[in-house]
DNA sequence: ACTATAAGTTCGATAATAAGACTTATCATA
DNA sequence: TATGATAAGTCTTATTATCGAACTTATAGT
């Protein structure tokens, strides 16, 4: 059966699983906010599969998170760019990588960090703040319902252990 | 043939998406953090199938992100609970969340929100911040080769557009 | 015209997911 | 202690996705 869909239940993160949750669509991204344009790099640098490949930026297309246009250049050339809402999943990437680093590198060291163009330090670690700024951990984290959310989503909301 | 691993590309960012870049794993994460610690209450409210539940329930076991134990009250039980390394993966799903209430309800609107628990309002925005503390934007980040970096790799940081 | 390049498509094999029936062990109760 | 219910997980079959490689089409360079 085909792949369930996620798009359609109500939660912001079914939503981005959704488009995310396959093994190749974040490391496309990833190249993309890396300048990747073309067709054949992204093969050449992921190794993937150019059915898949194809599949996963036809998709990325459709959701809006990339466009596709052709190289004025060269005729033969497409190129696929990141639109505003696939350039802001940076920040997803980050959180991924931030984690990544931590904890599936026993002892060799990450090899890259995202880092300040100016000074080439690596960024601070991704600090939750609360509206008033105070810095948050996850006990101090709940969840609420938003004006769309279903009386069940509220009655669950209302029963949480944690988060 | 089998899904390509990606947990021996030397990418934080890759190593987390071997883990979590599947359509179940995240939301697995979510309930869990949410106090789900029963194989049949994921069923319910996932509504995934048992046989991929075990499936992935059994490699976030193996990958340390949870533990699995009997419930000394009801034998009958299994208890699947957070390590830290999965704990700590909440600030990916906020990412994930806020970037999905952002781009993925045209006009209905978010249906839910990590908030603090003390004031109970939703909590700011992710700020990525330089080591000095300066938010940074998208245009300002770069990538840096760490120690374990293979000159390839730091080659095409050399080379790189953007990010 | 000829060759190379870029972007896909097609094909067959393998792996993952979906849906539901089924098995085993434990608990609740009569 | 026998009986039925519950929880966890397995098994089976059908469908879908991924892999890897060969192939097609269009454009560029010479």
């Amino acid at each position: 059966m085909r792949k369930k869909s996620l798009q359609a239940v109500p939660c912001g993160i079914a939503r981005a699983v959704d488009l995310l949750g396959d093994p190749w669509t974040v490391v496309i991204i990833r190249e993309a906010l890396f300048g990747i344009t073309a067709f054949d790099d992204f093969v050449k640098v992921l190794t993937i599969p150019r059915n898949t490949l194809a599949a996963r930026l036809d998709a990325l297309v459709s959701a809006g998170l990339m466009r596709k246009s052709r190289d004025t250049q060269d005729g033969r050339r497409s190129v696929y760019e990141l639109e505003p809402a696939g350039q802001e999943l940076w920040v997803v990437l980050l959180a991924l990588q931030q984690w990544g680093n931590k904890w599936c590198f026993d002892d060799e060291g990450a090899p890259s960090f995202m880092a300040d163009h100016g000074s080439k330090r690596p960024v601070g670690e991704l600090q939750v703040r609360s509206s008033d700024g105070d810095v948050l951990t996850l006990d101090q984290i709940t969840m609420i319902a938003g004006p769309s959310a279903t009386p069940e989503l509220e009655a669950r909301f209302r029963t949480l252990k944690k988060v």
